[in-house]
DNA sequence: TCTCTGCTCAC
DNA sequence: CAAGTGAGCAGAGAC
């Protein structure tokens, strides 16, 4: 064992249950030898094996269901495509965002003065074929295609080749060393960015499935995470407050902003809060803000300056938290894993903004991945000589196989997960069982 | 074959 | 200039 190559002996073991258990007695005893910090000790290192056992489990996948959908996702595409040659009057690659600028701007002027990337092509995102969805109708078939198109390449035709040959499922590979906040990352396939947000994206999900018929999936999620951890690092009063009676936090955001009744908050009201309680956590601008909401910047000052105003204590976290990044050049999570922080001095306003977004970001981003990894690790010890499995984590939601007899774990689960690091606000995690990781959620 | 670019999926 | 963290796809061009 001592004389193949550690990755090499990880990609074995996705195969092999056996060499598993043997990676796993050989790290733990070592790993207790080092000594570097409290996160590396604590956190990373017990987490290796969890990590390679998650490898080695995988997750059942249903191909059939997906053959369904990538047939009539072809003829969606094929469709799409005859329309928009026809309306553009002659055949073109689609797929290319060269051609399509070229068409769209140098053929159909469907604008004055299109924007450009940096290296001069006409931009032809989403953001930019929104805006003119109303001028022509290639546009909204543009849209559909590359939704189209994007589905059937990256998931539906895509996942059915990383299915294992001997264990019929799905072995992601987890990286615990390549985010610059302590967040994992997957790959090969990623199963972290799998479709939710529309309908025919979601179907995806229907094909992750359990691995037997005495299985159900069970996915379990941190509701709410990140501003749980941002009123708990910044201390504030009244968001606390919030999250303590349960109420739901962007309506009581809202309620705040706009100086209204928790009962007569708009929709529009919540959506608004809600890309501001998302900005805050980025590091927002009032630019930034204003773009999301297509609004004037003026009233997007507006909104921010309440928000600081009614959550005063945030505003001070956000200043102390740059203060700090400029006097050490680094910022840290509640398990002290440090984020260097280059730049926070620089003349440069933009990079040195930049930079201010990034300190602000990695506590709050980075504690909440301490605090699922510290989850991970106290589950899987918990599930050891259990038949129910921990398969996938996607930064907030854990998914595991649950034994029909197992049913008991679900609480046992969601307690470990709130109680992993006790903070001064409640953590909830919500879990939902079901015949496929749709259902689950 | 490799690298970069533009785009889009997730949290 | 302008919201944080990632991965993967197709196109395009260098080699």
């Amino acid at each position: 064992m001592t004389n193949v190559p550690l990755e090499k002996l990880c990609d074995y073991a996705c195969e092999d249950a056996d060499l598993t258990l043997q990676l796993k007695e050989h790290f733990e005893p070592k790993l207790k030898e080092a000594k570097q910090s409290a996160p590396f000790e604590q956190i990373e290192c017990p987490l290796i094996p969890v990590l390679i056992e998650m490898e080695a489990n995988g997750i059942a996948f249903d191909t059939e269901i997906l053959s369904e959908i990538s047939t009539k996702l072809a003829i969606q595409i094929d469709t799409y495509k005859k329309q928009i040659h026809e309306l553009a009057g002659h055949e073109f690659n689609i797929n290319s965002p060269k051609q399509l600028g070229e068409v769209l701007f140098d053929e159909m002027f469907l604008v004055e003065n299109p924007k450009k990337t940096k290296t001069g092509q006409y931009q032809t995102n989403e953001e930019v074929l929104h805006k003119l969805v109303d001028d022509h109708k290639i546009i909204q078939i543009i849209l559909d295609y590359r939704s189209a198109t994007k589905l059937k390449s990256t998931y539906v035709d895509a996942l059915p080749k990383e299915i294992s040959a001997n264990t019929k499922r799905i072995h992601t590979t987890f990286s615990q060393a390549v985010t610059t906040t302590g967040r994992l990352a997957s790959s090969n396939p990623n199963i972290q960015n799998i479709p939710i947000r529309t309908e025919q994206g979601e179907e995806i999900r229907r094909a992750f499935i359990p691995r037997s018929g005495n299985f159900t999936l069970l996915a379990a999620d941190y509701s709410q995470i990140e501003l749980r951890i941002m009123a708990h690092l910044s201390g504030d009063e009244g968001m606390k407050q919030a999250f303590i009676d349960g109420e739901d936090i962007h309506t009581a955001t809202a309620a705040r902003v706009f100086g209204v009744a928790l009962n007569e908050v708009t929709k529009e009201q919540r959506r608004r809060s809600k890309m501001v309680n998302f900005g805050i956590i980025y590091g927002i601008s009032a630019f930034g803000l204003s773009q999301r909401l297509r609004i004037p910047k003026k009233e997007a000052t507006e909104i921010i300056e309440n928000y600081f105003a009614q959550y005063p204590a945030v505003k001070t976290f956000m200043d102390n938290t740059i203060a700090t990044a400029r006097d050490k050049g680094t910022v840290e999570t509640i398990s002290g894993r440090i984020r260097h922080i280059r730049d926070i001095n620089s003349s440069n306003q933009t990079v040195r903004s930049a930079a201010e977004r990034y300190a602000i970001n990695a506590p709050i981003q980075g504690s909440a991945a301490d605090l699922i990894k510290i989850a991970m690790i106290r589950i899987e010890k918990m599930l050891r000589g259990k038949k129910t499995k921990l398969l996938l984590q996607v930064h907030d939601e854990l998914v595991f196989d649950l034994h029909t007899d197992e049913q008991h774990l679900i609480t046992e689960i969601q307690k470990q997960m709130e109680d992993a690091i006790p903070l001064d606000v409640p953590l909830t995690v919500e879990c939902g069982t079901g015949e496929n990781w749709l259902q689950a959620h």
